[in-house]
DNA sequence: TTATTATATCAATATAGATTGATATATAAT
DNA sequence: ATTATATATCAATCTATATTGATATAATAA
């Protein structure tokens, strides 16, 4: 323990249940597009891409990102992928930022 | 304009006010918990380096990238600075949230 | 079968920002 | 005046990750 003007404190730092990494996740302003975009439902990854103006593999990347947190989830519909917003996740992460602040 | 599977949309990207920042801001672990650890009232840099284990300088730097958008605020008390949070700015940047999500 | 379309993956590069070590500055104490 | 303390700043390094270009895969169409 380091000594210096202030009382030491036990163990201060609060847990704080990933919710760094789901801060990290949609903070880049792609993958927080992309999130905005899906509350209107369901989109093809060419309709993402698009509606951000980005190169594909580049959407494939930041939704590979959101997708491997649980933010969102994908269906297969001939050859395109569908992608979906999972609500109850991405509520339980907001509900945990509203009680941290 | 890419001619695709899907229609094309014309200007589809929210504009997200800064939130995006402030997500960057708030997902470094170090500064979330200074802002945590700010709930609980104002801190000088000690106590706010020690609760949290890491370095003088580090936590410095930390502050400051606070300090520069707007979320924390500080004043002189002899030799210490002692900071605080801005309840006001942080309020403003969770409501965004809330909205959007 | 061949060509086209939609998406994913991989490797390379670019970039931002976190961390560290050294030092500067300002205040207070001796 | 010298020393100690509290904080900030600067330069260097490290690390994570965004972006790009090329290619692979899978489904569909011709």
């Amino acid at each position: 323990m380091i000594k210096n003007c202030c009382s030491v404190v036990k163990s201060p730092k609060k847990n704080l249940t990933g919710v760094e990494k789901f801060l990290k996740i949609i903070s880049e302003e792609n993958r927080l597009q992309i999130l905005y975009l899906l509350r209107e439902g369901e989109k093809c990854v060419c309709e993402i891409y698009e509606a951000l103006g980005i190169a594909q593999n580049l959407a494939s990347h930041h939704l590979k990102v959101l997708k491997d947190f649980g933010l969102i989830k994908s269906r297969k519909e001939g050859r395109k992928i569908i992608y979906f917003a999972d609500r109850k996740v991405i509520n339980k992460y907001i509900n945990l930022i509203n009680k941290l602040f």
